[in-house]
DNA sequence: CAGCCTTCCTGAACAGCGTTAAGGTGTCAA
DNA sequence: TTGACACCTTAACGCTGTTCAGGAAGGCTG
């Protein structure tokens, strides 16, 4: 029989919590209830609060180091750094808040740390240094999570006033005199797009530095 | 006479407090205690905590706009690029978890946004579309945020626990065959130096995409 | 000058938060 | 049978953001 609630469980649970209610409402008491126990009970499963959103972040990575694992190797660095920019965009979006709340979190679990060591592997095998392979790593992660901060707050901010978004008010708010800002304001075209374009911008960068 | 508390003093007062005492201790009740004043009171001036961290957030980018505004136009975008990132680095550096709870907040102030309009009137003037302006300022923004963030994050932990940043704590934690990743990891320069290359790499990217 | 209206703040309270301490229950080993 | 341990409950602590009724002060209108 199952004798009591496990670490596992909590995190799970944690994260499904935030998905369907937000980062507000992911409150140790409600988590609790979630998994039909008192709140002080996961006390002693959990040190406290920030333990628990430690090991929630480490454990989408964990999903990210997975995911990244099942995708067979890509032709080069370029490949495998736009699929890892890929992956860590997707499962931060798969989560309400994601960007926020897990980045600049502990990762907990040092197996996770190690899965980037096949992709360094692969990348000083064709010429690169390791510090050269950690700063791409460290650039695409940086904007990746600054990429998705800015999506999830816009996607948020359109769903509570989607009036809001609309062009005319948004010109009428800018006021007048940034015809340029405002034009460009209305090309935006959507986050997958431009996601991809800057993604390229970025690798395009690390290209230019790293390549021979 | 001084008839009252105004709202540019509340938020004064505010990037005061978190700047002494962190985010954590970000609260209304401290807040009003250190503008002598009851909590309730400042509930006539803000509408509640979220607007006051906008209002926050608005103030830091209103005064990136202003140190920007004091340096004279660079050399071309690149240069001017370069400076807006660094402006906003640094304005997120001066105040604790400052990526954290700047990044992702509503502006609320319509002449922060039209900043950018010279720098857009410049940068179409020597050949750019609109829509690549916004690239490239979406771009940077989105680095210096997820760069700040993680650097940020580190510096607090690093200041909590010293020890937990020594090389052979790291390799420990580690484990084995991760050896490529300790490597870099003892490679690691200061957070300056690491921001210069990486932004340079930035730029050479749209450099690679939208110089002439 | 009297009276009102607006501005700004106080006092008190509310529900909810993270967290802790003490104590109980069940399971397994000796 | 006794004891130890794992796991949970009950109860409470001090704190949080926020609301609401009301009170004091100043300017505007009659």
């Amino acid at each position: 029989m199952t004798k009591g609630i496990t670490r596992e469980q909590i995190v799970t649970a944690a994260l499904e919590l935030l998905d369907d209610q937000g980062m507000d409402a992911l409150t140790v008491r409600a988590l609790a209830s979630r998994l039909d126990v008192r709140p002080s009970a996961l006390y002693w499963h959990v040190r406290n609060k920030q333990e628990l959103l430690d090991e929630m972040a480490t454990e989408v990575m964990r999903r990210v180091a997975d995911a990244l694992a099942a995708v067979p190797p890509g032709d080069g660095w370029r490949d495998d750094l736009a699929t890892y920019t890929r992956v860590l965009r997707s499962e931060y979006l798969l989560h309400r808040d994601g960007a926020r709340v897990f980045s600049g979190t502990r990762i907990t679990d040092p197996e996770v740390i190690r899965m980037k060591e096949p992709l360094f592997e692969r990348w000083t095998a064709s010429g690169w240094k390791p510090a050269d392979a950690d700063d791409a790593l460290d650039l695409v992660t940086a904007f990746a999570v600054g990429f998705v901060i800015e999506e999830q707050e816009r996607r948020q901010a359109a769903e509570a006033d989607p009036s809001r978004y609309s062009i005319g008010r948004r010109d009428a708010w800018l006021g007048e005199g940034a015809s340029l800002v405002k034009e460009a304001g209305r090309l935006q075209d959507d986050a997958d797009q431009r996601f991809e374009r800057l993604l390229g911008m970025v690798l395009d960068g690390i290209a230019a530095r790293l390549d021979t």
